[in-house]
DNA sequence: CTCTATTATGCTCAAATTGAGTATAAATCC
DNA sequence: GGATTTATACTCAATTTGAGCATAATAGAG
């Protein structure tokens, strides 16, 4: 339409790349070089000329910058500028108005994370995600009240914290770790609502730890993705090894949902679908040896497989 | 890393934008100005200074070009550049390199479609996902020889023939219609294969209708999206007008899901899930009188509502 | 060498869900 | 008034799920 308006914009790509560790999900992340000491997702520019698609682009400074094999690669989301934080509401205008950025967010999955120091764990981002030891002390403790005395008598919002939260009567979902994390920041109850001027105190608590510019925002969009994909598509086994015991697969996998699951349902639901065939090996460990298995599909891809259903159960809410 | 290469890039945001005609799922198209009568995807540039989003933006162009009320907007992908088509392996690269164009794909639904020409019927570009009056002819007829003499005796090209299209023995899946264009974008089935230069000789069939650029892709994407939201997002509402019977729920259903379900159990589901009420109206046409209902939880965002299991019931392959 | 802790694996069983029907009701069209 | 059309109620077997108990195979302790 009209031409005076500045249409250029130079594209980087972020990318969050998760791996497990022992029975933490862990995030690449860089050091900052700034005052503050807040971790970033690595990223890079996007060169249209030099790379044919964006995917291309990302493994390559992914490959330069870090060495490592990243095999599965999804897109996420792309964020348009404008603070590059949460797209709520009102965003901070006082941008300097000379180059325009739009971020192509990533999920890459990597089996191994060398360089420990480098990884940082989801659940220091994200403490009210790890159920896994029962309902975090930091829900009922912190995040509920403040949030209820946020929704005040507001009935959309106390809708939304039903819908999100489970709160007061209804399930956690897993899945809702970007809508839990968008309503946090919304409600100021995350750092990231300070810093871009939406809340004007300093809120006491740090509510998990911040990383820089929207990258917890696009580190909770692939939770979320990733949580839900594991539902229907065998993503799992892009974080093993070549060979790993049931169990191995089962702590991975509730790693990721930081959930527990029951184990001889999640073993049903593997055996029905036939993702995995045994090696004829055994795992030597404490306690009886396991039987050492491989995923089925690996070279060819295993995009649009069926995926194991994940046996969740029932009683998901205290 | 090195500053000699263009890092600076237009973008532009497609849409498809998505409703339902009679029995038919239409997108909204623009007319060709070139030599050929193809037609095209709305899109228009996002100025990242004019809009804080890209999702305001687009909303924006929506609005003054076609005067249409969009409710739910759904970003779909982003496809970076050369050729603007399929990213298979080999890219026409012939580009001029004055400069690049990352295009933002976006699923749009709309409840109306007034000017009934400008909305093109979804399975007039892709006629073989359509299986409500049965298996389509021209898969037989045309499409599965053609892969199969195509997949010869290549093993992974076999694999991905009988996961995507079903062939020889498994069941047709409604939701991969991105990775059956895919293959048959590679395999040189489509008209737009040709145009990239990827085939050398005009193929004698059309197989559906092409569009513009890489614009059936988008398409493609739209469908795979929705199709699959559908099983999980009461997203259907989206589509429907404020009162509306359950017949009419399960007829929008079927034709975007291009498939025909069982009458009496998709209103089971309706039933459980609690996604409508009745308004106390009857509707009134040929036959019994049926119940008017609306949906439940219109105004506050539906977005993570548990949505209706779609009994697709078993037998799905011939 | 036996007991115990630990992990693996096999099997059961009731409850819930799903797939696929049949039967009946209420309107219009001719 | 009967055929046609559409709506709705109800049934029932098969399958899937949630949740559990029982047993097997190892290492380490005493």
């Amino acid at each position: 339409m009209d031409k005076n308006h500045t249409a250029s914009v130079l594209i980087d790509l972020s990318a969050a790349i998760v791996s497990v560790r022992g029975d933490q999900p862990v995030c690449l992340t860089v050091p900052d070089v700034s005052e503050h000491q807040t971790p970033g997702l690595p990223f890079g520019p996007f060169y249209p000329d030099r790379h044919r698609t964006m995917e291309i682009g990302l493994r390559q400074w992914v490959i330069e910058q870090t060495a490592l094999d990243i095999g599965y690669v999804e897109q996420l989301y792309t964020f348009g500028d404008r603070g590059r934080r949460s797209e709520g509401p009102e965003g901070g205008d006082s941008q300097n108005e000379e180059e325009h950025i739009v971020s192509v967010g990533y999920l890459a999955l990597s089996k191994q994370c060398p360089q420990p120091d480098q990884w940082s764990e989801w659940y220091k981002h994200f403490p009210w995600e790890d159920w896994r030891n029962g309902r975090p002390n930091i829900l009922n403790q912190q995040i509920i009240p403040y949030l209820e005395a946020w929704s005040g008598s507001d009935e959309l919002r106390r809708l939304r914290l039903q819908q999100v939260f489970g709160f007061p009567d209804k399930a956690w979902n897993d899945e809702f770790v970007l809508d839990r994390y968008e309503l946090m920041y919304e409600a100021g109850l995350v750092w990231e609502a300070y810093a871009d001027g939406r809340q004007k105190e300093k809120i006491s608590t740090q509510n998990g730890i911040t990383m820089q510019l929207d990258h917890r925002r696009i580190l909770a969009t692939a939770m979320s993705r990733l949580r839900a994909k594991l539902k229907y598509r065998p993503v799992v086994f892009e974080l093993m090894p070549s060979a790993f015991t049931l169990t191995h697969v089962q702590k991975t996998t509730e790693a990721i949902l930081g959930a527990i699951l029951h184990k001889q349902n999640f073993r049903r639901q593997l055996a029905k679908n036939e993702l995995v065939e045994p090696t004829g090996q055994m795992s030597k460990a404490r306690g009886r040896p396991a039987e050492l298995f491989k995923f089925k599909h690996d070279e060819s891809q295993s995009t649009n497989l069926p995926g194991l259903r994940i046996p969740l159960g029932k009683s998901r809410n205290f």
